[in-house]
DNA sequence: GCAGACCGGAATGATCCGTTCCAGTGGTAA
DNA sequence: TTACCACTGGAACGGATCATTCCGGTCTGC
């Protein structure tokens, strides 16, 4: 990624490149079937100024969909260093959530068929998340009945919460992915039902 | 609601009734903006009988939401005949997610204009609501810093939880309650945040 | 001073979808 | 039996929405 203090024409598209994934990020947060010219209104800059980066609508959101999910890989192995196997995983997930990298993805989803690059991140994004299950059962406060696809239903969940101002909105998402930790941490009573298999929820992306 | 058993053209017109609502429940629950035409597809009928019923796609939503606020409604008058305060609550919030209700009204909110009827039933279902929340209160089996308007944030993030098999979907959402509420019941540390405030989440029902 | 990289935004063309319209069907009552 | 009409299915219409293309202008770097 260049540097952003170039002057000039150079600068002012390194700058654009900046700019126009930020808006895209905000405006497909909100409404994952936003009009493209609604993410280069918010970013300030003509049509063109996308489409001479991306090829068509659907390269931005893969694009998009990507950087998230690198994102997700890069908090699973800073979280990997952590020590503590429990505190491992809750920061983990604080730092996903506070992200917003799920709703994303979730989002996202089936809205572009993926690139074979995306498929090998997900499987490494999905090994590490079970290394972290892995670490936080061994430390037993874990309940033993949770498995490493209720991260990703969890991660759901608070993607779901959403009020109008951003801020709010990680404020509350803290406070319900507490409220599912500490469910999460607790001894009680087994839960229902069988846990999500694996894959089960990749039904989601098909091109659709 | 008439007969069903009815023969003729009379009968084929009230199952008629029936099925479409049954039809479009599904329909806008997979997806909100689904094309009505989609709905009489599914239905096995034309879309003539839609529009026979329902003066316009906004009147068949809402409809199907003031449907679903009444379960609501009713689910709480309900619970409120339950001695044991925390099984009121509990019971409340199963019954509920089962009937998918939340989901339905959380994903149609902004599409309608709501009638002043609505309005009234709204208020009425956050009183039982938060009746319910004080009752469990007094049990001490509530976690001291939860709040009325957090069952609704619950609710959303059971709502969230979706796969392709919905027998599938609603074992998941129980498996997720239930942890929620293992956490609502624990006496952790507290919740992080201040909680929603009554009303936070009105935004959404501005017509847009 | 000029070639071309880059930009803004109007114009295009296709798709989608709510709603209307009309001809067909078969109960129903005289 | 027959005429009527409530009710139906589905084609056709018209407006709205968007992804994408195109073009004329601007500014940089040489």
């Amino acid at each position: 990624m260049p540097e952003t203090a170039l002057p000039g024409r150079r600068g002012q598209a390194a700058r654009n490149n900046i700019v126009i994934l930020d808006a895209a990020r905000h405006v497909f947060l909100g409404d994952p079937k936003a009009p493209i010219s609604q993410v280069a209104e918010r970013a300030g800059v003509g049509i063109s100024a996308l489409y001479r980066r991306y090829p068509s609508k659907e390269a931005l959101l893969c694009r998009l969909c990507h950087d998230g999910l690198r994102t997700y890989i890069a908090e699973a192995e800073a979280a990997a260093e952590e020590p503590d196997g429990w505190a491992a995983l809750t920061g983990f997930l604080t730092r996903v959530v506070e992200a917003d990298v799920h709703s994303l993805t979730v989002h996202l989803a089936g809205t572009f068929a993926p690139t074979p690059e995306m498929g090998q991140d997900a499987r490494r994004a999905g090994e590490l998340t079970a290394r972290l299950v892995e670490r936080a059962r061994e430390t037993g406060r874990l309940r033993p009945d949770a498995v490493t696809e209720d991260l990703g239903m969890i991660l759901e969940c608070c993607a779901a919460i959403r009020v109008d101002d951003p801020d709010r909105t990680a404020q509350l998402r803290r406070r319900y992915l507490a409220l599912l930790v500490e469910g999460l941490s607790s001894g009680g009573p087994d839960l229902p039902g069988p846990p999500p298999r694996p894959g089960e929820m990749n039904g989601r992306w098909r091109p659709s």
